[in-house]
DNA sequence: GGTTAGTACGAACGTTCGTGCTTTTTTATA
DNA sequence: TATAAAAAAGCACGAACGTTCGTACTAACC
């Protein structure tokens, strides 16, 4: 019995197995996206065959709402979590934008959310819906963060880091300079020099 | 007898069939990235056969390195070369992020550069090379401008300058809302107080 | 007037996509 | 251990993909 576990789903083989599935998908979809993530593709690697994998879905749409899904758990595991143990306000900012980096650094391909964001903000649908919700939520904190902190107009500082967080992932992931990172680390340190003492 | 036109090309009906499917191909690649962007349904758009419209390139290699030029070709003119009038250094940014604001206000779909940097990030080839080649000079211009205007790190003020365009972009895709332009441009006026007298 | 190059077409190719049905194998429980 | 349920595989399909091929029609040049 877990004690953390009132939504707990029952650790059952399929579960398992379900759950291999969407963190490979993760992988896959940060550097084909979710259209290019195919299920032919994503069952060869898991070394299974495409119909057992499309059984566990449903339907191609149900498996990327699905992985959605799980890289805003991953992003929760390794970005938020860790962050909280710093105070509210500036310190909590940047520990969230240098453990954003960390995050980036141990990926193989992009950052998810810079992956599909751009993928699918002229598809409407389900999935765009989902990705939109989930970073709505991810500057929605910052911009709370920012409030706490104390700055003038909390929703232009969000959005600057965001900026500047996102672009160092974009710029990077072009041009394979590790460069950008302290270019990116010298605007955030202007940015916190903003905040009131 | 084009007096700017060296290398012009002769105006021969191919040529304008060409052109007329390039500019499409960019506007269509805006939304559905390089890799979605399809002979047949940009056949099907321009009412011509598939055959027909693939004999102009040969390849969909080719297709997709031309429609690179074509939106480059596009972005010089609608940015790069409004901007000039303005004087070298602060005014001279000014101008382009300015202008790089009606330029994405203008597209029914978003920034063919956003799209599609996100898109090759991961995948090597000649399209990346392209698209890392055609950006690495517009952020090469950036920070040739933030250096004749006296800025002290030239390389960190155009990475903070690309950043919150392109952030602005990206927000405004995914959310739809216009008011993220007025965040970017308070951010930008950070950026311009910034410089010297 | 006959030849040649430029431009576009329709049909078909082999491949890959998502998905539906049926069967076999594995897992869990009584 | 027997048996029902769950999970995975096998197989086939229709559609769409990039690409190739043979063939018209048009315009220019000998």
């Amino acid at each position: 019995m877990d004690v953390a576990g009132a939504t707990e789903t029952k650790e059952t083989k399929g579960a398992r197995t379900r759950a291999a599935i969407l963190e490979r998908a993760v992988d896959l979809a940060s550097v084909e996206g979710l259209e290019g993530l195919t299920i032919g593709r994503l069952a060869g690697e898991l070394e299974m065959s495409k119909s057992g994998l499309f059984a566990h879905f449903g339907s191609k749409l149900d498996l990327q709402l699905a992985t959605v899904d799980a890289a805003a758990d991953r992003f929760r595991r390794i970005v938020i979590e860790p962050s909280l143990a710093a105070p509210d306000g500036g310190p909590r900012l940047r520990a969230m934008a240098e453990h954003y980096f960390e995050y980036l650094e141990t990926f193989t391909g992009g950052c998810f959310w810079g992956a599909t964001a751009s993928e699918y903000d002229d598809r409407p649908g389900p999935v765009r819906d989902a990705i939109a919700a989930a970073m709505d939520l991810w500057i929605a904190e910052l911009t709370r963060q920012a409030s706490i902190a104390g700055v003038a107009d909390p929703d232009r500082y969000a959005f600057e880091l965001y900026a500047v967080v996102m672009g160092a992932n974009s710029r990077f992931r072009l041009s394979g300079e590790r460069r950008v990172f302290d270019l990116a680390r010298a605007a955030l340190a202007r940015l916190e020099a903003e905040l009131p003492a």
